[in-house]
DNA sequence: TTGAAAGCGCTAACAT
DNA sequence: ATGTTAGCGCTTTCAA
């Protein structure tokens, strides 16, 4: 095992200074062609390569962004993990990411440990936890010291900072839409996700269709299902009434759930029960019948927020102004949902 | 938006020198009680943090470990990647993640970049490219470098670390032998990872067990599919022999794919059909039939090769002797097998 | 063409 | 109890 080499080992091995080794592996024009060649030469073959701790305590950049999601089990997250890792990957940016589990205090932790120079900047999509507790403290802090922060998805209005979102309520509203013009009756809403800025504006955009085609809002047919309550239990209870023709889940799990239980009930789909889902996975894609779904363009999205914060970190972008930038989602369909004539 | 304040800023505040500063934020005894207090005190009111690159720079330590998989989307990879950052977090470890997305370059370039003093060691999965390639170069040196360096599932015997795999052989040993027991005559195998380690033992594996069974290895029923063939094709001119009646697939999409195309030929599953597939997502346990699967418990092997690398950095381990732990995959029978009486 | 010195932010051994 | 100095590995004036 051979240790790093340093310019002060090279510096040594030809009774030079540390500073002239530094400008020959520059290629600096000071340094005489011969000196430079040898030096070259040298630190090729004893594998010299510049400690980029020290490169950013001096420059002050790390070339790294820190990446906060909150779960990656999620279609969406991983997605646009992938999308922002590749963005970043091409412009020599190097990504350490955190999982936040949906909790505040490990998003917290995590941010409060690299606001400590390791980082060029954020990119992050709220927890849940923090969502509930309405508490962005330390996301203002961030930026408020300087760091380039932006949040994607899951975000907040509390904090001014440039942002990448979905239209989730055109999206829902679409999706709520679609299944009335193909004539549902009665579209109930199922939402595990209600403390979530998007499961907030999706419960609106569903409602804004119903309004809009006349339908009174039943607050029985929205379907808000916290971690702990029984989902199952709450979908039969909800599919007590009848009439129910239709099905909008905010989430991909409970999307497939409650197909499972609408099967197991034998509803003809979709001539008797419709069903929209968020997020377009594999999942729904693959299981049968194949269900409709809201696509969220997770890579496209992850892309979006990588470039905004590069540039962000380069000073390209206008100081002082935040843009929110909004990606539509697409509605598509498959098995469960009627077609559209 | 306030600078960040270094120990220079508060000693020059106090009148005082840079290495009381230092010394009464990290509580000595040498400091006097009372400038320690109020130098804590203008630390916390103006949210002081060490510079982590600094301490870097001295410490010769950063804390973070490099992370490469091959992909995400994968659920095992995720997982993995889950148990990894679990793992490390809780061990106040940072992560700088790289997809390599299967690509040789990607992985090399990503090392090479990284191999700079950024970081405490690495955890591998190897690239599919890679392993085709058969150069592991990128590896040895880090290793002659003495980084730390934990390989997981996709390793190599040509580079001597600390891994951590499944035992795949025996996977698909399990899997075969459990379709022969139930009953199946005739079973075929479907491989788009035959360019994989893992591919390659977990053919071993089903030979193994037809061997035992005094089947004799028919060439025509290992089909191994590249990235560019027709996996559709292929399949339906397997399926053009009537009398397979087992089929192991050795990954996740094609066992997906597989069903879907065994599903639409009528057969019955899992009577006149049985099904195995590679990594128990949640696909297989979704889609209908729902499928049998080999499980390779990704989150824990991810959490054992982190525990590994953490332990190798802390010098706890051995030095010099290189071990490799296996972790057993479980069969999780579904509806696409026989019950065994 | 080369080198000395300062400095990035911090700690630690060694004065005072 | 406090300060001085040196140094982590590097770049960059400025001087020789």
């Amino acid at each position: 095992m051979k240790k790093r080499i340093t310019l002060k080992h090279i510096a040594s091995e030809f009774n030079v200074s540390i500073a002239t080794v530094s400008k020959a592996l520059n290629d600096s024009h000071e340094i005489s062609t011969s000196t430079k060649e040898k030096i070259q030469q040298y630190a090729k073959d004893y594998h010299y390569k510049p400690n980029n701790v020290a490169l950013s305590l001096l420059n002050k950049k790390t070339k790294t962004i820190g990446v906060i999601v909150p779960n990656i089990l999620n279609y969406f997250f991983t997605r646009a993990f992938a999308g922002i890792e590749e963005v970043a990957s091409k412009n020599g940016f190097n990504i350490i990411s955190c999982i936040s589990n949906e909790s505040y205090e490990k998003e917290v932790n995590t941010m409060e440990l690299l606001k400590n120079g390791t980082l060029d900047g954020f990119i992050i999509s709220l927890s849940e936890e923090t969502q509930v507790k309405n508490n962005y403290g330390h996301i203002s802090n961030a930026i408020n010291e300087g760091l380039p922060v932006i949040l994607f998805d899951r975000v907040t209005e509390m904090v001014e900072c440039n942002k990448v979102i979905v239209n989730d309520l055109e999206g829902a509203y679409n999706a709520t839409k679609h299944m009335l013009l193909t004539g549902c009756k009665k579209v109930a809403l199922i939402s595990p996700i209600s403390n979530l800025s998007v499961g907030k504006l999706r419960i609106e955009g569903y409602k804004k269709a119903l309004t809009e085609f006349g339908i009174k809002i039943d607050p029985n047919l929205i379907v808000k299902i916290g971690k702990k309550d029984d989902f199952d239990a709450n979908i039969k209870i909800l599919l007590g009434d009848k009439d129910i023709d239709g099905l909008l889940c905010l989430e991909e799990d409970s999307t497939i759930k409650s197909l499972e239980i609408v099967k197991k009930k034998r509803y003809k789909i979709p001539e008797e029960m419709s069903i929209i889902g968020f997020t377009n996975g594999k999942l729904p894609k693959h299981v049968t019948p194949n269900i409709t779904t809201v696509s969220q363009h997770g890579t496209y999205i992850g892309k979006l927020a990588a470039e905004m914060l590069i540039k962000q970190i380069n000073n390209q972008l206008e100081q002082g102004i935040s843009t929110t930038k909004v990606v539509k989602t697409s509605l598509i369909e498959r098995e469960t949902t009627k077609k559209l004539y």
